[in-house]
DNA sequence: CTTGGCACTCGATTGACCGGAGTGCCAGGA
DNA sequence: TCCTGGCACTCCGGTCAATCGAGTGCCAAG
């Protein structure tokens, strides 16, 4: 159904209308790129590509734009993603070398991911159950109060604040350390209930009830509720393409600050390891159907630790702006693992 | 200069704009606010009011807007900060009640004001160095290697790793917990310099050493570089306005995307306890000459803690706005000061 | 000092017009 | 069978002129 020049005609027209914003038309098209056919066949083939649904006209005498479908067709086979030019690279690494903590990192890497792709950048921490435990430690802030401090192979750091029914003394709080420390230190949290189901048997008598109720607080709230975290930066690049329609400019605000919207976003990617691209209507986000998302897992094995990636309107450079998510995604996974 | 009916008709065209959008003409002003004179009257008082600056109009036959200058003595002498309607304080009520901890209850009041006002919200999170210390932890993560957990009376958790030169042992931490703990038990940050300062001649010899050294990185980095955390909500809410002017929003984006401009913005109040508005060009930063802003200092005494406001459009209801944040502000102050 | 009257200004709207980019279709040619 | 040039057609976008009306400024009378 579709040969090879209909397959480039397609190319051309989503390349050309990405860099200019134009519906595009058979005349320049057959001038600009060299196909080496007349305008009318050119005007075959779109009829064609037409037909498939693969491109579009705003009205009877314009040139054509792509449509939602037409992106995916250019995505999924006429695009190579693009490696980094040099000066990008170095603008990643300067960029990042001089990060202090986890914070740090993310801010970085958040705006550099803005900056660099200019659209609007979105960066997941470390997420807590994919993490393994590097101390947890608990401190005693009252009797009946405990203090739970974690950190992970991350970096992050994580506290909660526990009210207890009962009340505790200084020697049972070191029991709970010692109990849970040695059997935490170095497991992913995931594998936390696991490694911890030995533990009231194991314990003295005395403490059993008070660590039972600890425990299944530590574990509600590390492990099935584990908080994630989000950053996102360069809203403002939302201006320089949506001024066009700017009634989708408000949706699409609202989206961004719902913290769920955008862990769902991430976290709808199956195999992490690849760059992930949503265009248009394929987003499950009421309010991003005007708009495509590229993401991408980060960390060892390419997605052990979060997500990553940037929103623009579905006239983005696709190929570019997957070789960045991508970039930088391996950077801050090195970085991390490196922590 | 400007007797009584001018000032009146000066604050029907700032209520008439703000409600309407549009140039607010003599006729339509005479007959809609029971002034009880003509038109051409209201044209004489409108073309004083125009000599002195509070007043413009786009073009000749358009009605008149209002000034900054004319906004500002709006604010200070025509209008008296609105109190909340019940439904508000319902709102308020329902929307904060819930709140579980301090990222709990910023994030819930930055939304709230949001909502509330309809504008762009700022919450500062209780600033570190106006906060006592409920508890200061040291945990001994490694021989060269402490962490630092500290909680303030606002429920703020705050932890530091800090890297040392030399090793300690596990006795040596716990002096310097005991050392630590006792001075700062109760003190405000600010203080913590003079409370800590007989530390080093009071200490065993043998790791006075380390503790000076320990103890300039904990000044340093909990006092002198006090980490200052931002909430922002309601961006959304700048389309509703800015629309009409679509390049004022993405300076005004990139600005809301700089923690330093928005405590800037927030900590510029010199008397935390009243609340503050700068309209348009007042603003000292780049990017918000087209916006207004609305602040006030939250806590006991009225800004101890810190700050909260909205960002919106010169052209915005300030009575209600100004009461709307003073009411989250007392509300939040009182929540903090609870916990 | 207020008021009605009046001429004037100027943005906004409307409708007519036209140029141009682009299309669809067709018939002829390789 | 496929490509190509030609041609009529569509429709957007810009320009121009005319008109409307809200609103102003000024003045002279009350």
């Amino acid at each position: 159904m579709l040969d090879d020049r209909k397959l480039e005609v397609l190319r051309a027209i989503v390349e050309d209308f990405v860099s200019t914003t134009e519906p595009v038309g058979s005349k320049s098209l057959a001038e600009r790129h060299g196909l080496g056919v007349s305008p009318a066949t050119v005007r075959n083939d779109m009829a064609a590509l037409e037909d498939e649904g693969y491109i579009t006209h705003p009205h009877t005498s314009a040139g054509r734009i792509p449509t939602d479908k037409g992106y995916r067709l250019f995505v999924d086979q006429l695009s190579t993603v693009k490696p980094l030019s040099p000066a990008e690279r170095r603008a990643i690494q300067s960029f990042l070398e001089g990060a202090v903590d986890l914070d740090d990192v993310v801010r970085r890497s958040v705006r550099l991911l803005a900056q660099l792709t200019r659209q609007v950048a979105v960066v997941q921490y470390p997420s807590l159950s994919r993490s393994s435990v590097r101390h947890l430690e608990i401190v005693h802030l009252a009797p009946n109060r405990l203090l739970l401090v974690l950190i992970t192979d991350t970096g992050r750091v994580e506290q909660r604040v526990l009210e207890l029914a009962t009340t505790l003394s200084d020697h049972d709080v070191a029991l709970l350390r010692q109990a849970f420390g040695s059997r935490l230190h170095g497991a992913r949290l995931v594998d936390a209930p696991a490694a911890l189901s030995d533990l009231p048997d194991a314990a003295p008598m005395a403490i059993r009830p008070v660590l039972t109720s600890v425990m299944s607080v530590v574990l509600e709230t590390l492990v099935d509720q584990p908080e994630e975290r989000i950053a996102l930066a360069g809203t403002a690049n939302l201006t320089r393409h949506l001024l066009d329609f700017p009634q989708t400019l408000r949706p699409v605000l609202e989206a961004l600050e719902e913290q769920v919207v955008l862990l769902k976003l991430l976290g709808e990617v199956n195999d992490p390891t690849t760059v992930h691209v949503k265009i248009g209507e394929e987003n499950n986000v009421e309010g991003l159907r005007s708009t495509s998302v590229v993401t991408v897992g980060y960390g060892p094995d390419g997605g052990a630790y979060g997500g990553l990636g940037v929103v623009g309107p579905t006239r983005m450079d696709y190929a570019g702006n997957m070789g960045q998510v991508r970039a930088v995604a391996r950077y801050v996974g090195e970085l991390l693992a490196g922590a």
